[in-house]
This record gives C-alpha cells, structure tokens and sequence, in this order.
DNA sequence: ATTCTATAATTAGATTATCGAACTATTTGA
DNA sequence: TCAAATAGTTCGATAATCTAATTATAGAAT
C-alpha cells in the first residue's frame, strides 16, 4: 500500500470522526444555537468583511465556501438574520446582489462561538505536547488550500 | 494567540471542508449509494470482525463508534441489511444483543469503496510532495486517538 | 422465586438540513 | 431592444437525525 492511499483512508476514517466530535461539542455548548454549518457561516462572513475596501460578500460566493446550493445557503443565511446576527444590504453596484454583514450581536457570537470551539478542543488537546501542537498545525496549512474554495471548480467537473 | 487556540481555529475551519468535500467525493461517485455514515459502518464493522477470536460488535458498540444513537444506528443497519452488506446474527450469550457481520458483497463493496475514496482524495493530493504527505500522516496519528471512540465519554459528561 | 432495575434493540413521530426546480428581478451583450 | 445569463428566493420532496415509547432479556436484591 502506497503512501497516498494510506493517507486517504486514515483521512477518510479520522475526518469525520472529528467532524462528529466537533457537531457534539458545539451541541453541548447550548444556549446559541448554531449549527456547524451556521457557524462556518458567521467565520466567513467575518473574515471576508473585516478588512476595509473589500469587495461585498455575497450569497452565492458563501455558498461556494460552503459547499453548499444557493437555495441552502439562502434558507442557512435567513436563519442567521432572524436571530439577528447577520444583515442583509443591498448592493448598490449590481441590485441583483446582497453584501452579507455580520451585526454586532452578530460580531460577539462569532467571538463567544470560536472560544467555545476552542475550549472543547482544549479539552482534548490539553495532554498534548507542543511538537505535535506544531505538526498539526503544519498539516492543517498543506490541507488547507487542497479543500478551500474548491467547491466551485468541482462542481463544474460534474458537467 | 497562543499554539492550541490557533490550532483549534484551524481545525475548525479546515476539518468541515475537508468533510464537505468527502460528502462530495462521495455522492459524485452513484452506483453503490453509501453515505459516509453508512461507509463509516461499514469499515467499522470490517475492522471490528477482520480479526478472529474478537468479541462481537453490537449495535449499541458502533452506535457509540459512530457518534450516533441507538435508535439512528439501528434503522441506518436496517438501511444495510437490506442492501444486503450486513447480517445480523442473534448472540448466544446475551439474546438482547446483535451481532454485525458483512457479508461477502458487504466486504467487496468496502473494499470498493475505499478506493474509491482514494481515488476521489488522489485527485486533491496529487501534486502534494511527499514530504508533505509524511506531515499529515503524522498528524493524523496524533488526531486518531484523541478522537477515536470517546463518545461514550463524552456522552456521560453531558449528566 | 419473584420482582425491580438496567440494558439492547426497535419503532413511531417530529425536526432539520439539504437538494432541485420554478420563479422574479436585474444585468449584459448581440 | 430583446435574449440570455446571473443573483437570490420560495416550494416541495427527501435524507438523516433526534426523543420517547415499547419489547425483550439479564442481573441483582429481597
């Protein structure tokens, strides 16, 4: 067995049981309701929005960062706004389009949601020595761009 | 920031889109109609079984194993008995309990599967180096166990 | 031995997250 | 100026999950 399908499966057996660990951990955490998806939501709008001079985010660019339908990430984004944690302004550019805003109740929970994360990672990763701490982060960064905003480009493989 | 909040920050925005696109990889790949929890059993109970001599795996054990409940595990099993993947044998020992099985297209398609997996993965990782590749293997040994089967624990945490 | 309590699995009903298709409004460009 | 493309929403259907109730069995306590 070669070294890259080694890789794949103990990816494909350990993604989701963090995944799994991370969907409990945020259920735990009661009180604001987000879910996973909810969450990764708020951090991207976050992100895309918190420098100045940035272009407006709108649905369909979530939706591809999501890896979600516009029609869900609609549903997903009506969700947030209801709770008020997010606004939806138009866009004087091209009216067809929204820009997504995070508000300020909506600033604080991402704040409060990312340290709950945190927390409950803590707890597992407490024992953990730093060496590991720095591979793991290493390995999240080689990750990152292999997953990140692909969702577009694979979708149009499917065509 | 300190190593663990970056970390957990990371891996929170990393592992759902990692996880997003094995849904993907996987729905992509039709003909054998698996979800990933349904491969996730299968794999689990592939292991659970491969070697002999083993105590039988329950339903309750990859209920657990999974993450999910009883009631879920159960009706997600009937999903794969009637695909005809898995047996449910009675236990002579205990006759409230199952014991899982695959069956020969069970273990066929598990096999299938993983590669496809990996093939699906392959794809991503192809122009990875192979430096990189040592990288995340270690990582994922580190990760395994910090997330393999404590949801039972978990779960006893939340009373 | 009988009866209480705990455990294993299933079933029923409700909820949630997702999708695709149909629709409206707006923009682009031929 | 009108046809095609794009942005977003709504609707109906389907998957996957949950909780609560149910049945069967086992173990323990009197």
């Amino acid at each position: 067995m070669d070294l890259t399908e080694l890789l794949a499966q103990d990816l494909f057996e350990v993604v989701p049981l963090i995944m799994q660990a991370i969907r409990q951990d945020m259920r735990r955490e009661r009180g604001h309701d987000l879910s996973v998806m909810q969450f990764r939501a708020l951090a991207h709008i976050e992100r895309k929005t918190s420098t100045a001079g940035m272009a407006a985010l709108t649905l369909t660019a979530l939706a591809d960062h999501l890896g979600l339908t516009a029609s869900s990430t609609s549903t997903l984004v009506e969700g947030l706004v209801e709770k008020g944690l997010v606004e939806r302004r138009d866009c004087p550019e091209d009216r067809r389009r929204l820009s997504l805003q995070l508000t300020d109740a909506g600033r604080a929970l991402t704040r409060h949601a990312r340290e709950a994360a945190r927390a409950a990672l803590a707890i597992r990763v407490q024992a953990m020595r730093p060496e590991d701490t720095k591979i793991l982060l290493q390995a999240l960064k080689i990750l990152r761009p292999l997953y990140e905003d692909t969702s577009a480009e694979i979708k149009n493989m499917e065509n």
